[in-house]
DNA sequence: CAAATAGTGTCTCTGAGACAGTATGAG
DNA sequence: CTCATACTGTCTCAGAGACACTATTTG
């Protein structure tokens, strides 16, 4: 029995939650989209072989924003290969340069969620990425993982943003304000603030240390 | 690369939060208390090994309660034999006659878990454990799933018993009447009730049919 | 009757949503 | 100046916690 890991990869681009792909270069499914990954080496914790096939095949680190293990697939038919269960593994990213594709990628691009459906990826690939983006919606309700999509230093409209393309909703930006930084270890100030943008320049936050926000931001 | 499943099996007994060991019959760690489990077959499904190893070892049937995926676990060294990749499921279940022992297992028990700590299960079993304990918490806060520790019908005093042992916490009865019968999908009522016990008699529910609760009923 | 448990009503306080108003930058 | 965005304050309403009170049973 065949064990791989498999990345559900995703960022904010242009203000559209989007995922990482790769166009596979071998059989099965030659030239289909998919997600980025491969097999278990014999000697690897499952994290680090999901933390090595991003870097491999994409050229991308999780260290900038969060990884975590997301649900394992093992349906007997789901690779024609033979058996094969796969680990899926969950990355928030912040926007970064463009991925880079590797050994077993043609080549790797973001796309917006929205337009995933219609490509109908390779393997059980389209239920592996809603499981992950309906994971990364709840988990923006009551951990401070919107931050993991945004650079070290940002705004609370950034943070804003983040939440209303994941959840693909409008949100009040004074009572999101409010929320943010006041919910108890959510945000934490730099003291700094942007300058140069269109109004009042704005406050720059990190992310703060709680894991679990408390009370939760609830999707509206 | 072997891939098993592995089970955390919680259920309430005598008001304890109680999870479902067997003691092992053969080599590694034979003797030592550990989660039931057990290789996956080649032709079937994850879930499909999770409900067998539940049946096969300890003669429970999953269907009145709650079986659902947990995580993996997959460190080289986590099993002495070689290289094995677990899939651990949650299972919860209402107060059900006592376990049979099955084929690989010497004897099955219930402990609670405030006990578990120090029998050091087999493998890394202690850790799945814990963390089904923490998913089984986090989850009574959102979802109806409470009911499934619970028998077909119950009254809202048992639910609240549940919350309880689960949490570790005391709930204002009368509170907690009010939350649960109007939180939408929560519980519906059957017209029926109980007779013979001491007190007024208690309206009996069924499981709702919401699997998400909102608002959540957040730990206190 | 008392004791016990089920269930209702009511008050208060917190926090979310709506939205007016003020602050501070660019052009 | 205007415009845009950041941020603050205020009102209202929903829901959680505290807890008095009523209802219905057993002994």
């Amino acid at each position: 029995m065949h064990v791989t890991v498999d990345l559900a990869v995703l960022t904010i681009r242009d203000g559209a939650l989007s995922a990482l792909l790769i166009r596979r270069a071998a059989a099965p499914y030659r030239g289909r989209w998919a997600l980025p990954g491969g097999f278990v080496h014999d000697d690897e914790d499952l994290p680090d072989a999901a933390a090595r096939e991003l870097v491999e095949e994409t050229g991308l680190h999780g260290r900038a924003g969060h990884l975590e293990q997301l649900a394992s697939y093992g349906s007997p038919k789901r690779d024609p290969r033979g058996r094969v269960v796969t680990i899926a593994y969950l990355a928030l990213l912040p926007d970064l340069p463009a991925p880079i594709a590797g050994s077993d990628a043609a080549s790797a691009a973001w796309y917006a969620v929205s337009t995933v459906d219609s490509l109908r990826l390779a393997f059980d690939h389209d239920r592996i990425l809603a499981d992950g983006i309906e994971r990364a919606r709840a988990k923006l309700e009551y951990t401070p993982l919107g931050a993991a999509f945004c650079p070290p230093e940002f705004t609370i409209a950034q943070l804003r943003e983040v939440y209303e393309a994941v959840w693909g909703t409008k949100l009040d930006p004074r009572n999101f304000h409010r929320k943010a930084t006041t919910t108890p270890g959510f945000v934490v100030p730099t003291g700094r603030s942007t300058a140069g943008e269109r109004g009042r320049p704005a406050q720059l936050y990190r992310r703060g240390t709680a894991t679990l926000l408390y009370p939760p931001m609830l999707r509206p």
